[in-house]
DNA sequence: ACAAAAAATGTGCTCGAACACACTTAAACA
DNA sequence: TGTTTAAGTGTGTTCGAGCACATTTTTTGT
């Protein structure tokens, strides 16, 4: 009952070659009605399941994926993601899977370009792209299709019935949880949702966490909440936001749309008597140190390593085991305070 | 400098033949040092990493892996972790991999160790068990090592050093957790831990959970929160809890150490005037919907379902990948509130 | 009715690791 | 030096799916 079913069992049991058996299985024709029945008749009784092993042995291609996500030097958000490809790189080496990592400027959409261009001259079976540009990354979606190299995106959701998968969040709901915690944490007072982004190429990002984030009061009605939004941009992120401190001396909250809270933070520390909650995204180390003091009180885990691991995996496994790469996988928004951090930090 | 080496790339390159390469790989000895010395040579070169698929292919043997756990007719509790099993059994049928769950009543230390007879009798290669009753386990556990037969546990951590290994919770650290959300909800005012449930053998369990709420508070030298606890059964919970309302009028907290939250919030949801924080245990149906109705404020997922999940891949893994197997592998402490909770359920 | 074409079926090899077994070379001892 | 024993080395088969190709059977056309 437990058996493990060949072909060979359902030849045998049918009376007929392996040969025609496998024809039956892959629709290959050249069978007769006779025989049809005969195999389909024992695949109904028996509950036969090819071995992936035996499967996979046979095929000796070598899949080559190339990832292309913004250089980590230049923005720290996305060491993550590294690590994430790194696993799947270890876990799947012995099967014959080359995964390889390449890095453009965030800044520059030529650098995005470019490094389009050297991926192609690889020829890769398939990519995995942070697609920071909306305009380029259609483009350069087209030419992937044209050559047949599958394309799968993460991080950012980018609109276009060419982009046929994605991981990442939900950003407008992850917005929606950050006011949910801030209702929570205070009770009455000015708000300010504050930008930080060197690059300021996540707008559309920064926008849409700011969209849910309003959202949720305005849909509550909740009042005593009047709501600013701030741009902050390197070097001038300091004295910009010291000024607004003064000019606004009811502020009872913050939300930090990046992974930059840290610099808000500091800049709060050493201001004893002001009393602001601080939400933020990200579990960088310095956000981390910061809501073990408790001055970042919540932070929104994105969960890039996941994102970038399950970017690549969905694909290597579409190759490896036939499996459907699903339209879109929206991680979970898990909500981390200083007491369930040290659980996520990997 | 992609490719792959198999053992006849390397037979070539040391020049010998590839049952001498077979040899040094799998330290078989009957090796000459001049061979030896060739063979590690072209080792050290090149990266060398073995097909596990062809590996796999030669090694015909079916595993069987048994998982034992309380019925879920009985406590509903233990339902995801049939989802979690079962995406495992989809995931390693092709490899030959039998998995069976077999349930015992939760409430009968004589139904543990029956199941365990039913078990070893089909002689699995390793088993996965919730470890209910401690002193029982301890016995069951010494069997199976004696029979060789490899043993995981997860859900309950059992201390003994027959146990190698075990995939779960930390739930002082969940306790906690609660409490700091409680303590975030509400300024003043009294809380009660309420313990809930049929069996009464997840004491340890809750207790835990009761400890680590109970030690934030006095950590923190917070005042103000006079903490009560309250022990209920079925079928005495509505008219004890009711009789503790009265008794209590400043009553503003409630954490629920198991599952069952759902059955305070609606026996304070007619009682529109009382304002009762409600933290609990579980995304269980009942309790999604008191947290979208605004009854229960937060929801501590336990996700018993990747539990029971990695409790078997990480032995599937074991067997078919020489993987080692993790002592222990605490999963993260969701915070799960309205707003983030439908990524959460599966 | 018989050859040619078409359809159906079976055979045999491949993939890479693992191991049994056959074989060759070297050492040991009389 | 010849013979036994041990040490070292190579060959060949297996696992199951997949596919190319050889072979057999059936159909078609004259």
């Amino acid at each position: 009952m437990d058996k493990k079913y060949t072909i060979k069992d359902i030849a045998k049991m049918a009376g007929v070659s392996k040969g025609t058996v496998d024809r039956v299985l892959h629709n290959r024709g050249k069978v007769s009605p006779t025989a049809l029945d005969k195999i389909n008749e024992v695949l109904n009784v028996i509950d036969y399941e090819p071995n992936l092993i035996a499967r996979n042995l046979k095929n000796t291609k070598v899949y080559r994926i190339c990832v292309l996500l913004p250089d980590p030097e230049i923005d720290p958000y996305w060491l993550p993601c590294v690590n994430g490809i790194q696993e799947a790189i270890t876990e799947f080496k012995a099967y014959g899977v080359i995964i390889e990592t390449h890095y453009f400027n965030p800044e520059s959409t030529k650098s995005f370009l470019h490094t389009n261009e050297t991926i192609i001259k690889k020829s890769p079976d398939a990519v995995l792209i942070a697609p920071l540009f909306h305009k380029e990354t259609l483009g350069i979606v087209k030419q992937y299709d044209e050559l047949n190299i599958m394309v799968n995106t993460f991080n950012n959701q980018i609109e276009g019935e060419s982009i046929k998968s994605f991981v990442g969040q939900d950003l407008n709901k992850s917005g929606r949880v950050a006011a949910s915690l801030m209702n929570l944490i205070i009770t009455e007072g000015q708000i300010a949702i504050i930008h930080i982004d060197e690059s300021l190429k996540n707008a559309v990002h920064m926008q849409e966490k700011e969209k849910g984030f309003r959202n949720y009061f305005d849909e509550k009605k909740i009042p005593g909440f009047p709501i600013t939004t701030l741009k902050l941009k390197h070097p001038n992120v300091e004295s910009k936001f010291s000024t607004f401190l003064e000019e606004n001396p009811n502020l009872k909250g913050i939300f930090i749309t990046t992974s930059k809270a840290y610099q808000i933070a500091s800049i709060l520390a050493p201001l004893k008597n002001k009393k602001i909650a601080i939400i933020g995204y990200d579990l960088v180390e310095k956000n981390v140190n910061f809501l073990n003091q408790g001055l970042v009180h919540f932070l929104i885990h994105q969960n890039q390593k996941r994102q970038a691991y399950l970017g690549v995996s969905t694909l290597v496994e579409h190759f490896l085991f036939r499996k459907d790469i699903p339209e879109t996988i929206l991680l979970p928004i898990d909500i981390i305070n200083v007491e369930n951090a040290s659980f996520y930090v990997s």
